[in-house]
DNA sequence: TATTACATACAATCACGTATGTTTGTAAAC
DNA sequence: GTTTACAAACATACGTGATTGTATGTAATA
C-alpha cells in the first residue's frame, strides 16, 4: 500500500512480534520462512524486512519484548541487600513461575525458547545474549544465596555455586516440563509448594564444600605445600 | 563406489549416526543438510538415503541408540516393587545424571535433543514419541514414589502426581543445564548431593494433598452433596 | 544372475536478500 | 496556509543458492 503514520507503524511492528510468537510456536523457528510470519500478520515480507534485520533480528526483538519484565525482577531482586534473602530467593523464585503461569506472552516466548528454537547457526548472537542473561541471573541468584549463609538462614559451608544451578535448574526444569505438558496442572497454584520443597532440601542437606567436588580450586597448591 | 559386505554396511550405518551426532550437535538438526551429514561420515547422500528414509528418520535412529540404556534403566526401576522405594528412586536417579555425566554418546545425543532441535514439524512422530517416553518415565517414576508413600518412607498426604513432577523436573532440569554449561562442574561427583538435596525436600515438605491445588478431582460434586 | 550398497545426475521447489516501485505522512519553503 | 520535496512504510519483482526426493548408473556380493 503506502505508507502510514508512525503510531500505525509502530502498530505493524507489534503485530509482526504477535505473529512470530504464534508461527514459531506452530512451526518452530527455522521451519517458518519470513512469508508465513508476514502473512500471519496480514502484510507481506517487505514489511518484515523493513523493521527487522532478518530472522535473527526479529526472533532476538520478540524474545527481548516478553522476557524484558522477568528479567528486570531477577536483577531487581539480586541487586538490593535484604534482611531475609531466603524469603527474598522464595519470593524471586514463584513470581517467576507465577509469571510464567499467567502471562500467555511468556508463555508462548518461553515454548518457542524452550522446545521450538535450536540456537545455533544464525541465531548464535541471539544465544550468547540469552546466555549472559542466564549468567546474570545465575550471578543475582548466588548473591541472595550468599546472603543467606551470611545471614545464617543456610548452613555455612553450604556450596554456594551448587546451590545456585541446583536452584536454577530446578526452576527452569519446572518452566519447561509445564509448557511441555501445555499446562496441565495449575502451576500458579503449585509454585509456592513447589519452592517450598527445594528451599526445605537445601535447608537439610545443601551441597556442601568439600574438596572433591571442586578439585579445580587448587589442584597441585595443596599437596605441593 | 560399489557394493560391500553386510558387516561393511552396517559400519557405515553407524558412521552415519555418529555423523549425525557430531554434524546436527554443531549446526542444529534444522539447520544441517543431508549432504553435510553424508560428507562428515565419508559418503554421499546415497547412503543416507539408502539406510534411513529422510532426516526425520536419521533423527529418530540416532535419538533411540542413545537413549535406550537409560530408557531400560528407567523401566527396570519402576517395573518392580522395592523394599526401599526411597532408595531406589534415589539410585535411579543417581544413576541417570552418571550416565549423561560419563557416556559422551548420551552427552552429545542429549545437547541436541535438548538444545540443537524443534520438534515439530517433520521432527513431529519423533516429538511423539519421546513423549512417551516422557509419560513411561513419569509413570515408573511415580510408582516408586507411590510406594515409598505406601511403606511410609514418605508423608501420607504426600501427592504423588506433583512430587512426581518435581522429580522429573529437577533431574531434567540439572542435566539440561549442565550440557548447556557443557560440564562446567563434575556432575558424577555431584549428582548423590543433588538428589539428596531434593529428596531431603521431599522429605521434610513435600508438595501435599489439598484441594485447592487439584480442583478438576470433584469441582462440584463437594458442593452438590 | 539378481540384488545389495551405494554414487551420481536431475528436476523442482523454496527461501533469502536486494532492488525497485508506490503511496502518503510530514516538515520546510514561500 | 499552500505547495513542494523528501523520506517513511510498506508491496512487488527478481536473481540466486541451496536442499530435497527420485531416478538412474555401477560394481561387487551372495
Amino acid at each position: 500500500m503506502a505508507r502510514k503514520t508512525k503510531m500505525q507503524a509502530a502498530v505493524t511492528r507489534e503485530q509482526l512480534l504477535d505473529a512470530a510468537e504464534r508461527v514459531f510456536r506452530e512451526q518452530g523457528v527455522a521451519h517458518t520462512s519470513l512469508t508465513e510470519v508476514a502473512a500471519s500478520a496480514g502484510v507481506t515480507r517487505g514489511a518484515v524486512y523493513w523493521h527487522f534485520r532478518d530472522k535473527a533480528d526479529l526472533f532476538a526483538a520478540m524474545c527481548e519484548r516478553a522476557t524484558l519484565p522477568l528479567d528486570s525482577l531477577i536483577s531487581e531482586a539480586g541487586g538490593t541487600t535484604h534482611a531475609d534473602p531466603l524469603g527474598a530467593l522464595r519470593a524471586l523464585s514463584v513470581a517467576a513461575l507465577k509469571r510464567l503461569a499467567t502471562d500467555p506472552r511468556a508463555q508462548a516466548v518461553f515454548e518457542v525458547i524452550f522446545l521450538k528454537t535450536e540456537l545455533t547457526g544464525d541465531l548464535a548472537p541471539i544465544a550468547g545474549r540469552r546466555e549472559r542473561e542466564r549468567c546474570d541471573c545465575l550471578v543475582h541468584v548466588e548473591r541472595l544465596i550468599q546472603q543467606a549463609v551470611d545471614a545464617g538462614q543456610l548452613p555455612v559451608d553450604t556450596d554456594t555455586a551448587l546451590a545456585t544451578r541446583l536452584m536454577h535448574a530446578y526452576v527452569a526444569g519446572i518452566m519447561r516440563e509445564w509448557v511441555l505438558d501445555k499446562g496441565a496442572y495449575d502451576l500458579a497454584a503449585c509454585a509456592p509448594h513447589f519452592i517450598e520443597t527445594i528451599v526445605a532440601g537445601l535447608l537439610a542437606s545443601p551441597p556442601r564444600r568439600v574438596e572433591r567436588i571442586r578439585p579445580r580450586v587448587r589442584p597441585r597448591a595443596a599437596s605441593a605445600a
